[in-house]
RNA sequence: GGCGAGGUAGCUCAGUCGGUUAGAGCACUGGCUUCAUAAGCCAGGGGUCGCGGGUUCAAGUCCCGCCCUCGCUACCA
């Protein structure tokens, strides 16, 4: 059978999730592990924290923590965080705490060395004698010397953006003691991107069918690939193998050469745990495994160039990703979601205030899955009260509440002669029937949301075409006929619902008297006359509550 | 500076290979219904598709120019 290796993008442990990520790879992610699940496919589904870096060393000092601690207590934030949102994973590890991690890495980097992939070189880089180490990149700042302000980072300057190349600072100083550094001669690998993209990956690359907002930055991505730095002088991160003899001294992998390795040893880190270490390569190395990346926009040239090229370039029989359905960027109130730059909020909090299947169900409704979009409070709100409270949520309550006051409570019976009649006015002529996962598997989250919504409204449709409380008096058979179809409904709705709303959907399951566990289930798909239903007439029926509560703009945001 | 994305109804967004009176949801208006969480169903109003040119029998959809917003520029989904 086919396999399925689903990853989100590493995160980096460097500050709290929010919506933005939420909504851009790790909802989509969760959502379609637990669609294809349900379709009985073999998933793994594999994230963690990217834990390596300059940007986290610096943080790390100025928090006055040391990067071990740091890191973890971000990724603990992030398990937190899915917890909160019931996003699950296989394996949710960290490249620094991952015992599989650092050996995988060096093994990658020595398989590339030893294929010709990888290439010695020295340069010149600027020494902080006082701090006793290689200034990388924004360690160092200086005054531009093509617009001559101050504050220019050693990778650019942020007034006019140019490409800052540190040595020609006029007075590079130390960004941790403000010292004046000097230069010394070091050693660094370069990653072959132009030899790889000429051998293979670039026709792979070209051949391969990419979600549009991905396609046209590839193209571009392709014509000029440069090689890359693969390693750095610092101490945190993963140190170099021991072939590169005394070269190799003091020095790490830089960091995003590591990171996607992280998908490859998590899974070695959950076989040695389930007891299986070798099972990892029948995943990774496995001939129908598709691999899928679930990253945000920013992410797109390593996960559609880099790492596949040294998936390839490794030539160990590795997977290339067959889809990278990346999102462009979640929004709010205009601007981007920033932590730091206070434009968020506690997504924890957010998720226990207003209820978490509710969260998941307006995030997959609003996913920017083809342009940058907006999450807002007021919408928020009104998706709650009408698409879910009262399409949805409704629906349960007026048909079960019907069933409870006026047909024991019990499943009631579909009388044969009204079989017929029955089918045709639910699946053909109560308007056009949806099924969610077919969207899902496009990657198109916010259609398959609306699908679910759509297919209740079918019901609702029925319910008033059927008109039950007037017919319970006139034809009380043909009553419990419709009502036994609108059970029936219900129990595809739950079906249906459970990747988007896990919770909701096992209540509204439990509510028509099932025991077990509705994604267990089989996926429904669509349903057929004939074929369709599935209840047991006579049936005890579970107790009719409000599935979605009503729920209010605080007067704050209104 | 370079690269990219977007500018379509009050709001959030769809619009596949260019092709009949430009779509959806929400909001709004009117009607029906009363089983239900003041929920449901039906009907309706509302857009010179950023601006100006061009190609075409035909352009929101292709080409050129301009304006506006935003993002990225290789570690922030």
């Amino acid at each position: 059978m086919a396999r399925t290796i689903v990853t989100s993008a590493l995160l980096y442990a460097n500050g709290p999730l929010h919506f933005g990520h939420i909504a851009g790879a790790y909802l989509p992610a969760d959502v379609y592990v637990r669609t294809l699940r349900m379709c009985g496919e073999d998933v793994l589904a594999v994230s963690g924290s990217d834990d390596h870096g300059v940007a986290i060393t610096i943080s790390a000092e100025k928090a006055g923590e040391d990067y071990a601690s740091y890191v973890a207590r971000w990724n603990g934030n992030m398990r937190a965080t899915f917890d909160a949102l019931d996003i699950r994973y296989d394996v949710v590890s960290g490249t620094s705490t991952c015992p599989e991690h650092a050996d995988s890495s060096r093994e990658f980097f020595s398989r590339l060395l030893e294929n010709g992939y990888l290439a010695e070189r020295q340069t010149k880089q600027l020494f902080c004698v006082h701090d006793d180490m290689f200034l990388a990149d924004r360690y160092v700042e200086g005054t531009c010397y093509k617009c001559g302000a101050d504050g220019a980072r050693g990778d650019e300057c942020p007034s006019c953006g140019t490409w800052i190349d540190p040595l020609e600072f006029k007075d590079p100083r130390c960004k941790i003691c403000g010292s004046t550094p000097e230069q010394r001669t070091t050693t660094h690998w370069y990653l072959d991107l132009p030899k790889l993209r000429d051998e293979k990956i670039g026709a792979w690359i070209r051949d391969h069918e990419w979600k549009a907002n991905v396609e046209k930055f590839i193209e571009n991505l392709l014509e000029d690939v440069p090689e890359r730095a693969i390693t750095r002088d610092m101490s945190w991160g993963v140190s170099l193998p021991p072939e590169v003899g005394d070269a190799g001294e003091g020095k790490v992998l830089y960091v995003w050469f590591d990171a996607p390795i992280g998908y490859v040893s998590f899974t070695k880190e959950l076989m040695r745990e389930r007891g299986t270490p070798e099972a990892w390569k029948d995943w990774w190395q496995g001939e129908d495994t598709q691999l899928v990346h679930f990253i945000g926009k920013d992410n797109i040239p390593f996960h559609c160039l880099v790492f596949p090229s040294m998936l390839h370039g490794v030539k160990d029989g590795y997977v290339l990703p067959s889809a990278v359905p990346a999102n462009e960027f979640y929004n709010l109130k205009g601007g981007k979601f920033s932590t730091s730059g206070g434009n968020a909020f506690d997504v924890v909090e957010f998720a226990k205030e207003w209820d978490v299947d509710t969260t998941r169900f307006y995030l997959c409704s609003t996913m920017p899955e083809t342009a940058d979009s907006e999450f807002s409070l007021e919408q928020f709100v009104q998706t709650a009260n009408t698409s879910l409270a009262g399409t949805i949520g409704n629906l349960a309550t007026r048909v079960l509440k019907f069933i409870a006051k006026n047909f024991d409570a019990v499943i009631p019976t579909l009388h044969d002669p009204h079989r017929e009649e029955m089918d045709r006015l639910i699946l053909e002529e109560c308007g056009p029937i949806e099924d969610p996962a077919a969207h899902v598997r496009e990657f198109r989250f916010r259609r398959a949301a609306e699908a679910v919504v759509a297919n209740a409204t079918v019901a609702n449709i029925f319910v008033d075409r059927m008109a039950p409380w007037a017919l319970r008096k006139e034809d009380p058979e043909k009553a419990a006929s419709a009502l036994n179809t609108l059970c029936e409904w219900l129990s595809w709705q739950a079906r249906w619902m459970a990747p988007f709303m896990p919770t909701k959907a096992q209540q509204l399951w439990e509510m028509l008297g099932k025991t077990d566990e509705v994604a267990s289930q089989p996926w429904p798909g669509l349903p057929q006359a004939g074929t369709w239903r599935g209840l047991d007439a006579g049936a005890a029926l579970g107790t009719p509550e409000a599935l979605f509560p009503r729920v209010q703009l605080p007067e704050s945001e209104a």
